[in-house]
DNA sequence: TAAGATTGATGTTTCAATCTTT
DNA sequence: AAAGATTGAAACATCAATCTTA
């Protein structure tokens, strides 16, 4: 449908999409700071890294490639080498190479990986809790928003 | 209301309340980096120049102390400073010291700044319709989203 | 002493270029 | 040629220290 004298460059975003794109950038914002924050008063390290070593306890013995940790923590290529080079260099993580795909290799949490992330979590799991789930306490406030950011995740 | 055998220490968050805080970061990250990118391939600067550009021009010709954008963008007292610097070396800002209070000084935007602005926006405005208007289509979805992130941002 | 702002040192991210294997 | 990964150089962020005025 095509109506005489519309504008024919794409719509201007509706007030409240507006609205919801500045409020999700200032919520991460807040709420990453004050749980990397948590972390820091703990003496843990940034956030990152847990997410690197969650990760891999996931994959199990075999590890993940580079590549794999790139899709599932939206890093650039370049930024997984150097943290990897990081959290190898505290031993937390080893690097042997691809039997099957002599380019790549496999990374392997060890077992100093394995203790700092179990240290890491009650700390991390009550600021979550703080920041977020009090927010949202009542109605099912926590799913709501889930599902609402989700569609932002949707392919097309 | 206390049971016994309940754990004392701060609760577990509930699956959605990990599940909405997951969805938070990673929608970010996909948003803005598709925001970014938008702009980038239409050989425009980063999104903060928009938006202390945009913070400047709504304080009127006044313009705006550092620490108050520090306030309004969530940015760190040393970012600010230098991105300020690097607007000012591009033409985009100007700084004089505030009569007020000599220790600090007025940002305005040049006429450069506020002409970079407006080119800037209908990139800005179809990234924002294409990655979060478009994906929220129907119902209040923008609406409600809007809603539940704003309480992530509640003082307590 | 504290607020507003900058600077030096250091660490991280980013872009482009490179290297190796497929 | 393309995929997987690293590296050099430059931009940017961060922390602590500093400087000036209130």
């Amino acid at each position: 449908m095509h109506m005489a004298g519309m504008a024919t460059m794409p719509d201007d975003p509706a007030p409240d999409v507006i609205r919801a794109w500045t409020l999700l950038v200032r919520a991460k914002t807040r709420v990453l700071g004050a749980v990397e924050e948590a972390l820091r008063q703990a003496g843990l390290p940034p956030l990152a890294w847990y997410d690197v070593l969650l990760e891999l306890r996931r994959a199990g013995h075999c590890g993940l490639r580079p590549y794999e940790l790139e899709r599932r923590l939206l890093l650039a290529q370049p930024n997984v080498s150097r943290l990897l080079a990081r959290l190898e260099a505290a031993g937390l993580v080893a690097r042997h190479v691809c039997p099957e795909d002599r380019r790549g290799q496999m990374v392997v949490v060890t077992a100093a990986g394995r203790d700092l992330q179990e240290r890491m979590w009650p700390v991390y799991r009550a600021a979550i809790e703080q920041h977020v789930g009090r927010k949202l306490e009542s109605d099912r406030a926590a799913t709501v928003l889930a599902d609402h950011l989700e569609r932002l995740l949707a392919d097309p």
